[in-house]
DNA sequence: TTGAAAGCGCTAACAG
DNA sequence: CTGTTAGCGCTTTCAA
């Protein structure tokens, strides 16, 4: 492949000016041209086979029509279903999308406020990692407009657009209710994110719906990692009374669940049932094979690549849940009735 | 964040020319500047919080310092290391490192070509999909030396970094030959690809050199994925005589494989080991957790920028096998001896 | 030791 | 209907 046909080089060789080049290639509806002249360009751009040179471009419009799409762990199949939709949402809008990491950036790092400044990207659409305060977030973005948060409600005046992660860990918890259980642990998330409280409160209201009261002995807040949501499991195991069942706020902390139970010998579901939030292809093949609340991951991807584009083109920050596709349960075997009716 | 600083805008406060202030801020060795100038330069330009355009500097030197790094299925863990020794590499050589899915690139498509022609990179890093023939391959980057291909070599003379796949292979099959197994069965990938045949090249050497016969019944070849790897389970199950032990080339199929003996009432280890190439965190939580044979990922990731990197600089294309750190056997519950010795 | 100026490829305002 | 031109921010040659 070799250097790249310029406009200049079209105009030469089609007989015209580059601005004229310019405007046909860009379909400039201002322009009133001879249909012969416009065939020509095009077909002499075709023959060069020519592409904007982006940089030239972006120089010249400062601005680089490429969004990033910033997350922790990028390679947690859990992402899969936002990146897709992001992707999807930005080819639509004519932007190329970058792909970052937010797992290394901290409060001091500013990979962010580069990306931008360089004028790499335009904005962007961040997945804050657990761990990342509401301080440390400020000190980041600033007050820049460029930002939409994905599942994390953001501090401030910014773009967000969540998961309704109260009705689906409400329906986890309905789930476990309707198999006739009563003693309902909660494996969740650490207090300080909005993302574990969302959760929570929709495993509270779901208990108290079914006039079931919540026991705060029944509750862990560690964290979603594996390992933590395994020490969790352990803990909700020592418990007195013992849960029946138990809904996990994170898939990955469920699998980690899974193997605490196996080591302590209780077997799922006979002796507790398990339900996680979110569903990826694991779940499918973990033993017992784990029921989950599959929520619209995508659609995430493609509402906040949309908002995005709608706060650069100067709308006002909005804050979005997806309701639409609702929670979708997805039974599998780690949950059943209680063997013990409560 | 508020427009960025320029350099001119340095340039006037400082009371120097631009010219001083580029070379300056670019460390040019050649520039003989006084020393408190050249500090004044420096002092003004951090209050301003300069961060040099992006793409006036791309425009100028008609390259972006970037690279593309395009995978398929962005989101396997399995990816997780390349990513970030890529990301290692390219940071280190002051590289920004774009990600890209190749899932959707197939012949006909020219993002690549585009990502590339417009200046958006320089050059990528590809991992192409198990099922991207020769062919369509070539007909993608042409003679593009601005692409160095990851795992699998590449037809013609372009850049390659692979895994030591022969080595690799050969490891998970010689564990279990220590285990005293005879009747080793492979669960590979498709015979198109020369990653599967290298793997199986492994295979059939451990078993050579162990002076047992390689069987062509108890070689299935049928791709990675955990669905495919399940039927070839199971075919193998059918197998006379059954294999006691199974060497999957890979770790999802692995994970397919184990979900299948479970349905089919196959015990692992008891009535057939299992061993998987690659490792990844599931494979701690699978059940039972799975022996695996970890590969140097976060090496090729390193080793294939900087391979990238010297091609653009008019290095010629080099064909690397990564064999620093060497496979490394993962012993987990999946393998053990046969039950009754053959 | 420093400055002036050209030009990378593009768009858009303005002039024919 | 089409062409000329300025200028986005940067690097680099050449001149002072």
């Amino acid at each position: 492949m070799a250097r790249m046909a310029t406009l200049s080089e079209i105009a030469r060789r089609a007989g015209v000016s580059v601005s004229v080049v310019s405007r046909v290639l860009n379909g400039d509806p201002t322009l009133r041209t001879r249909e012969e002249t416009r065939q020509r360009v095009l077909q002499v751009a075709k023959e060069l086979n020519y592409t904007a040179n982006y940089a030239g471009r972006a120089l010249r419009l400062a601005r680089s029509k490429a969004l990033a799409l910033v997350i922790p762990g990028v390679s947690s199949p859990l992402f899969a279903d936002l990146l897709a939709g992001a992707t999807e949402a930005a080819e639509a809008a004519d932007y190329t999308l970058l792909i970052g990491r937010s797992d290394r950036i901290t409060a001091g790092s500013d990979t962010l406020r580069r990306l931008v400044g360089e004028g790499r990207v335009d904005g962007f659409v961040l997945q804050r990692a657990d761990d990342l305060s509401d301080q440390a977030l400020e000190s980041l973005v600033a007050n820049d407009a460029r930002i939409v948060l994905v599942t994390s409600r953001a501090p401030g005046r910014r773009g967000s657009v969540i998961l309704d992660d109260v009705a689906g860990a409400g329906l986890a918890t309905e789930h476990l209710i309707g198999l006739g259980h009563t003693r309902i642990g909660l494996i969740g998330g650490i207090p300080s994110s909005d993302i574990a409280r969302r959760r929570e409160q929709g495993y509270s209201a779901a208990l108290h719906n079914a006039g079931l009261r919540k026991r705060e002995s029944l509750v862990r807040r560690f964290g979603y990692s594996p390992e933590m949501a395994a020490m969790a499991a352990e803990s909700l195991v020592a418990a007195d009374p013992r849960p029946s069942a138990v809904v996990v706020a994170n898939v990955n902390g469920a699998i980690g669940v899974l193997t605490a139970l196996r080591r302590l010998g209780v077997d799922v579901p006979g002796h507790m049932s398990v339900v996680a939030y979110h569903d990826e292809w694991v779940a499918e093949h973990t033993w017992p094979p784990l029921t989950t609340v599959k929520m619209p991951y995508y659609e995430v991807g493609v509402q906040a690549v949309r908002a995005l584009i709608a706060q650069l083109a100067g709308a006002p920050a909005q804050d979005i849940v997806v309701r639409e596709p609702g929670p979708l349960l997805v039974e599998r075997a780690s949950s059943a009735p209680p063997l013990s009716p409560a």
